[in-house]
DNA sequence: GTCTATAAGCTGATAGAC
DNA sequence: GTCTATCAGCTTATAGAC
């Protein structure tokens, strides 16, 4: 009955405080031995799971893009209006971060400037960047703007700046307590409305 | 005839060597050994002028902010007009780019995202945050919003939004080729103009 | 067979002595 | 300016517990 799982979940261990304390310190500043005392596990058996730290910090990222990916799918799912569906990429945010937390803005962009062009943990940072403009353009698309490029470009600004807010605020405490994701969200829906009603803006 | 300045610029070379590469290679992964080969100083010299490299990193942030600053003084000093003087916010910010070449981003915020919480390079990064907001606020103010500290937010939004999308394009080479910053401006001053001539908007 | 505990080697960076 | 001590972080090896 109190038997142990018959797969002690080591490699999920050290996924999960790999990716809190990755998250929380930076990639860099975060060295493999707080990743071990946090997950109780020991040096040899994170070897035996991954290469070494620049492999574990791959698995983290490929591992948070995996899950942002399947939230935004989730709040998809829910919507069916063609400008909800394309301004869904805030909801999706705001769902992530209530489930996971994430005060500190974006993972990718943080390890972006951590990593080196060559760590293998960058391909993820690629198809984060990748995910987000085709997506943008197909819903921009399917809602029937004049110019799904233009856009995606406006939300990305949008999106890529409430994340930066978040960043900024975790930093600097005495900030204004605004949301800047609802900002970011009533903005995008304003700039959708005036393509919507005037073919010539730009 | 060939010979050197009675003051030679050991330490300026130095924080020139440090911001090229704390900027382009992030700080926590450049050397010290690799600041002092660029600048062609010995680490007695180093260590005569910075207590470490902690120092040297809070003296670059704090010359970056300087620059910032002064930059946007300048253009402050070319506008006459409440509403150019508070969107003078993306044009300093061109020029600054144009002037340093700052193609990744803000880098308090890559430092605020690399370094602890007690490092002594932190009260820059709280400068900088302050700065911005304070002076938007100011200028929106002078500018007859409505509510200066809601202009703030709205610009610090597109600020940060534009700075992130350059992040974002220095690891992703194949991102379309449109101008951040303009775009950036652009909607922020549509914006205005719905403060401006909307007292209800919001 | 999988995981833990301990310890030691290696690399490179910081710091300081000469 | 050179050269070396010191230290931290990553990795691997050995030995034992469930």
């Amino acid at each position: 009955m109190t038997r142990a799982p018959a797969t002690p979940p080591a490699r999920e261990r050290l996924l999960t405080a790999a990716g809190e304390l990755f998250y929380a310190s930076g990639i860099a500043a975060t060295g493999v031995d707080a990743v071990l005392t946090r997950a109780g596990v020991s040096p040899a058996t994170m070897y035996a799971h991954f290469a070494g730290k620049d492999a574990l910090v791959a698995a983290y990222l490929g591992r948070r893009h995996e899950r942002w990916r399947l939230t935004w799918d989730e709040v998809l799912a829910e919507r069916d209006d063609p400008v909800d569906r394309l301004l869904s990429l805030f909801d999706a945010v705001a769902r992530y971060r209530s489930r996971e937390g994430n005060g500190r803005g974006c993972a990718f962009l943080a390890a972006a400037t951590e990593l080196p062009a060559d760590h293998p943990g960058h391909p993820w940072l690629e198809a984060d960047t990748r995910l987000l403009g085709e997506r943008l353009r197909e819903l921009a698309s399917a809602a029937g703007l004049l110019d799904p490029e233009e856009a995606a470009a406006t939300l990305l600004l949008l999106y890529d700046g409430a994340l930066n807010r978040f960043a900024r605020a975790a930093t600097t405490p005495g900030l204004p307590g605004d949301d800047p994701l609802a900002r970011a969200r009533r903005l995008a829906a304003a700039w959708i409305g005036t393509q919507l009603s005037d073919p010539r803006a730009g």
